[in-house]
DNA sequence: CTTGACCTTGCCATGATGGCAGGGTTAAAG
DNA sequence: CTTTAACCCTGCCATCATGGCAAGGTCAAG
């Protein structure tokens, strides 16, 4: 068992990580992997100290996090005086973010349940949902948000 | 009080829609909109017709429904003859996609709340975050999708 | 030496939206 | 009539994280 790799190719290297060599080679780009050596033929080769951080990027993602948070975490993971409320902020601030889709996803999904269930999905024309949508029907339309909440976009 | 309205240029017709101007000559250009009239000098002219289109459209996607999925039901609102079945179809496929993306959301801010109760939120720098993200951490990290989720990454 | 698997860079696409630039139109005020 | 401001037009670029493709270089096994 090879526990000291002496160095992989990006292929091995994103496979430990669980990320394609693409984003590798992307993470890279935006800096968030300090540096990474290369061969005489310019092949990247990978320590696992890079496995490691690019494994720490795939988690941050899997966790939600935008890579300039994610920029953010790794900058606060490797300086070993941080203080912990720094990483806590981060990681609150992405948490009310979440809250606040969440919420709005809801929302969304309880108006649409509702016109669903409404629907008696059958042959015939009449449908609650389209009068909902034309807001032509008499049918209360279910509460909605006026203002100009602007969607959930991206996470 | 002038209810059949000649005609109005799109910054008022988007405002009625509740629309930017905009997004309003991007839906036209996507063909979600018939066609819209022009003066000689290549203005848009848009009859109550359009501008109920465009509420249509903006309601749509305040449910969340993609610009294809809202192409069908548009086309459905026009027809007259359809079946109430094919309404429902496309309004049952986004409430679960729907779903779906609201459970991994939840599944990941299950995680993060954890994490973030655990912070201290101090000046120390030990931080279980931090540690689950690194995956060093002895504690046992919350359960977490290992598949390869591609993340909620747009509504 | 060929073959196939791997690597390199770079560009384009996604989806819905905003922003800006550069230019034309219109209506009101002077 | 001229100026000015508020519109409108088209077209391009940017977002964000990711995938795909293309054209070409490298490497190891046969």
């Amino acid at each position: 068992m090879k526990t000291i790799a002496e160095g992989m190719n990006i292929g091995e290297a994103a496979e430990k990580a669980g990320v394609s060599a693409k984003m590798a080679r992307h993470y890279e780009s935006l800096g968030l992997l300090p540096k990474v050596r290369r061969t005489e033929s310019g092949y990247r080769v990978y320590a696992d100290n890079e496995v490691h951080t690019l494994r720490f990027i795939k988690r941050s993602r899997d966790l939600g996090f935008s890579m300039a948070e994610i920029a953010d975490l790794l900058k606060l993971w490797q300086d070993r005086r941080r203080p912990s409320a720094s990483v806590k902020k981060v990681a609150a601030a992405h948490l009310e973010e979440l809250d606040r889709k969440i919420e709005e996803m809801q929302s969304m999904r309880k108006t649409l349940s509702h016109l669903v269930h409404c629907c008696q999905g059958d042959s015939r024309p009449d449908c609650p949902i389209l009068e909902d949508l034309a807001g032509t029907g008499t049918a209360k339309r279910a509460a909605r948000a006026l203002d100009s909440t602007p969607l959930v976009r991206a996470l």
